[in-house]
DNA sequence: GCGCTCACG
DNA sequence: ACGTACGTGAGCGCG
């Protein structure tokens, strides 16, 4: 059968604007309900696939509903400009895609959708009506499906109705809801119900006597008395409401399916617009015959001849500008990509005389001419010469810092986001094949995409420097990141070493403990489940053995620690289950999952991520080695299998409460700085100052509700989340936040001051102009934009500290090196770097350590470092 | 591929 | 009323 999807626009349009986090591209035009309600149609379209799909608009002029009733008019809640200036945009990307568009002067979508969906049936078509719209249920039908989306935390959910199901929920038939509804009213239309009758008594009535004038013709048998008398008194309005609420289905709208025939949606027009609009995800779905467009009008040129590269790398030595990527995966390099002007691009082949040493030699000799452009030098620089002298500037940690908040910086993100150009993707052009493989199989891809990685680094050249430096990160930019590359990558190259045998011998024991566990979990609770699936777990806890814990996830019952820990001291199983999940997280993460990743020189060489966060941290994969375990006992033991090599020792030194030092010097609370200048242990005088007791009388208690507090002040402080922390009301919790705010003035100054400013130029920044924009504060989601707030006034603190930590990261590095010494940067975990350090050079590591760390930048406070030495990770800290 | 859970700062 | 502390990454279960 023919099937017809029916879009009820700004229903969906709206559901989007609320459901989305807000959105903005680089123009400032907001984007987050063209993309949710995008979203939504092709998932439509890959669940329903239609045939035929239209979607339908209200018009600014009144309808027959204002007609007929005065205040019908303005009833409808004024559209935020975030949202009314979406409304065209939408219009325009669904006439580029080629989708038709129904509006009627004088009805409402509403009446449009009701008419063509009876229409369409009738014609023996199969329609889904999709609308945000609840009011639309009444349109249900043996061939017509309500599809109500519903977006709640971050994923669409759809929920369809056929008479049956609307039936199963509301008891009533399509056509009866209209009757309940009169007789109800309905606030968000303004529909006015008949006084004192709520859903229930409307929907009791409706089914006892099956339609409003059903209700009338049995009014003396209506109970309660109130709702009898009411009844009465309010016939008309009951008559009205039942108009109004009616949706019309014989609307003077002309629908002939030819009309709404799906063409190519993915056109050059939608691809143009999805690109203007940087919706990244949807782009993915267009067909790359648009894309190849880009393509014609640059040269590519492959390279295998010995001279002809010689000649070419000559030209490029002396070129104002190159842009260059060494092509290397794994141990093997494939080429070099070379771009010296916006026209042609060059592929050198590791083939005959071009070997992988030669390129390799010649690329370092192009970098070090410092006018070099690439993408991702991380990645290269295992097989180039270069060192803390050479200026290499890498694109994508530029784009990076331009806007932070993007998962990927590929050529092809680049080409779209500050070239004006669009490039096909890696995953495009050489599908899943390693490079290779591709120079072997598709050459013509292969070059295709040097060619263009070339180009995007060339062209990145002619404008990310202004762009920076327009936005005041230039010196963020060379002093900061780029040096930061080069200590990155030694830290990946050194590793660390791990005891293999320990390692595993610690997994044994907790797989007995596992075992142990297991069964009598599986004994205490009468059934053999997986412990590890929180799904049968939450089912047999709340379920079979009927623990009082009610539901919390979408999904089912949380299961989450905090809420086992409350049903511990009265269920001794769950002691049992959070002990199962504490062996089982550490044998699965740390003991095995570790223990895949040491490699044949017996170290493990994590990956430092610099392009990841959104406020310039930076994070470490493959595996994570900032988040070994350290708070408890038993996790924290692990850290006895990573060791020095034969003559070294590690070195630890973290700073002591940066984050808070930031503040206080950021904020210039002149009460904070000083407290922060005498005291050595922060929390305690925070209490003392809040509370206004004597240092030497806070108890633990006091200093732990001070520390909770502190860490609130630079999360973004909120009640509700201090409330939680602590366990206390919402309003104790805010009793604290304000007597802290009474004793630090400043601070309170501060971090107003952040979302304020955040609010007017939409980013904000550290001490050293790293931004980060906050576009969740334009969103009209309540929930958005209080996450945008605590974001304003957390994302300085916590990027500054980066910063700082980054500075003196790339200082220590640079002496252990300068100074000749053995000792090497091996790890940096947010506010603590670790040094394998050769026992004899100790003092001068401390020394090193010791004056970078506190010297990395000047704050109105002390940057205090503390520091240890040790035979492994558990006892240097 | 996503949700849940949990490890870290 | 809304339903939350900020920033990450990995393993597992499940559809």
């Amino acid at each position: 059968m023919e099937k017809l999807v029916l879009i009820d626009g700004h229903s969906i349009l709206n559901r989007a604007f609320y459901g989305v986090p807000g959105l903005t591209n680089s123009e400032g035009l907001h984007t987050n309900a063209v993309y949710g309600f995008l979203n939504i149609l092709f998932k439509l379209l890959e669940e329903e696939k239609p045939g035929y799909l239209a979607v339908a608009f209200d018009l600014k002029a009144p309808t027959f509903r204002h007609t007929m009733y005065d205040a019908y008019k303005g009833t409808r809640k004024p559209m935020p400009e975030e949202l009314h200036e979406q409304v065209p945009l939408m219009k325009e990307v669904l006439t580029a895609m080629g989708i038709p568009i129904f509006t009627r002067e004088g009805y409402e979508a509403d009446d449009i959708l009701g008419t063509v969906a009876k229409k369409a049936q009738a014609a023996g078509m199969e329609v889904t009506v999709v609308s945000g719209d609840r009011d639309l249920l009444q349109l249900s039908d043996v061939h017509i499906k309500i599809s109500i989306p519903k977006t709640s935390r971050g994923t669409t959910e759809v929920h369809t109705y056929y008479p049956e199901d609307v039936k199963r929920e509301y008891q009533v038939t399509p056509e009866q809801f209209i009757d309940v509804k009169a007789l109800m009213g309905d606030t968000s239309d303004n529909i006015p119900g008949v006084p004192s009758i709520g859903e229930k008594t409307a929907t009791n009535l409706i089914l006892q006597f099956g339609s409003v004038n059903g209700v009338y013709e049995h009014l003396s048998e209506v109970k309660p008395p109130r709702a009898k008398k009411s009844l009465e008194e309010h016939r008309d309005l009951a008559e009205l409401s039942y108009k109004l609420a009616k949706i019309c289905i014989d609307a003077p709208v002309e629908f002939s399916p030819e009309d709404a025939r799906i063409g190519d949606l993915y056109t050059k027009e939608a691809y143009e617009y999805m690109s203007r609009l940087e919706f990244k995800s949807l782009l993915a779905r267009f067909g790359d015959h648009v894309k190849k467009e880009a393509a014609a009008t640059l040269d590519f040129h492959a390279v295998t001849d010995l001279a002809v590269a010689e000649a070419l790398f000559q030209k490029a030595m002396g070129s104002e500008r190159t842009g260059a990527v060494l092509l290397a995966e794994g141990p093997e390099i494939s080429g070099a990509a070379l771009c010296l002007d916006g026209q042609n691009a060059y592929l050198i082949q590791k083939e005959g005389f071009l070997t992988g040493e030669y390129l390799a030699g010649k690329m370092t000799e192009l970098y070090r001419t410092g006018h070099v452009w690439t993408l991702g030098l991380k990645s290269q620089l295992p097989f180039l010469d270069l060192g803390y002298g050479d200026t290499v500037y890498d694109a994508a940690v530029a784009a990076y810092l331009l806007n932070p908040l993007k998962d990927t910086y590929d050529y092809d993100d680049l080409a779209r986001d500050h070239l004006g150009l669009t490039a096909p993707s890696r995953a495009d052009l050489l599908k899943k094949l390693t490079y290779a493989e591709a120079m072997d199989q598709e050459p013509e891809a292969f070059l295709s995409f040097a060619g263009f990685l070339g180009h995007c680094a060339y062209q990145s050249g002619g404008i990310l420097m202004e762009k920076l430096e327009a936005e005041g990160m230039k010196d963020l930019y060379l002093e900061i990141e780029l040096p930061l590359i080069y200590a990155l990558y030694h830290m990946e190259e050194e590793g660390i070493a791990v005891k293999r045998e320990e390692l595993s011998a610690y997994g044994e024991k907790l797989k007995q403990q596992i075992t142990v566990l297991e069964q009598e979990i599986w004994d205490m609770t009468g059934s053999q489940f997986n412990i590890n699936s929180p799904k049968q777990l939450g089912e047999v806890l709340f379920e079979k053995m009927g623990l009082k814990g009610g539901k919390k996830t979408k999904t089912g019952y949380s299961t989450a620690a905090d809420v086992l820990e409350k049903l511990a001291p009265d269920y001794p199983v769950v002691q049992k289950i959070l002990d199962y999940r504490t062996y089982a997280k550490l044998n699965s993460t740390y003991a095995e999952g570790l223990g895949n990743f040491i490699g044949p020189d017996g170290r493990i060489h994590s990956r430092f991520n610099q392009t990841i966060t959104a406020t310039g941290r930076i994070s470490s994969t493959e595996p994570n080695l900032q988040n070994i375990p350290i708070r408890m006992e038993l996790g924290r033991a692990i850290r006895k299998v990573f060791v020095p090599r034969d003559g070294f020792i590690f070195l630890d030194a973290d700073y002591s409460q940066i984050e808070l030092r930031v503040l206080a010097h950021m904020s210039g609370d002149s009460r904070l700085i000083e407290a922060y200048r005498s005291a050595q242990d922060i929390h305690a005088i925070t209490a003392s100052q809040v509370f206004h007791i004597p240092l030497d009388q806070v108890t633990p208690l006091k200093r732990r509700n001070a520390k909770a507090v502190n860490f609130g002040i630079v999360y973004g402080i909120s009640a509700f989340g201090l409330s939680e922390d602590l366990s206390i009301s919402r309003k104790e919790a805010l009793e604290y936040i304000n007597q802290y705010f009474e004793t630090y003035p400043g601070v309170k100054t501060f971090l107003d001051g952040l979302v304020a400013d955040a609010r007017e130029k939409g980013f904000v920044s550290t001490m050293f102009g790293r931004r980060r924009p906050v576009p969740e504060l334009g969103s009209a989601n309540f929930m958005q934009r209080s996450f945008g707030e605590r974001v304003a006034m957390n994302s300085p603190i916590q990027g500054t500290a980066a910063d700082i930590i980054k500075i003196a990261m790339i200082r220590v590095d640079r002496r252990l090196r300068e100074e000749g010494l053995e000792s090497r940067l091996i790890l940096q975990v947010h506010d603590e770097l670790l040094v394998e350090t050769a026992v004899r050079e100790k003092a001068q590591v401390e020394r090193i350590l010791s004056e970078e760390m506190s010297r990395a930048a000047a704050l109105k406070v002390p940057l205090e470092i503390d520091m240890h030495d040790g035979k492994n990770w558990f006892e240097a800290k």
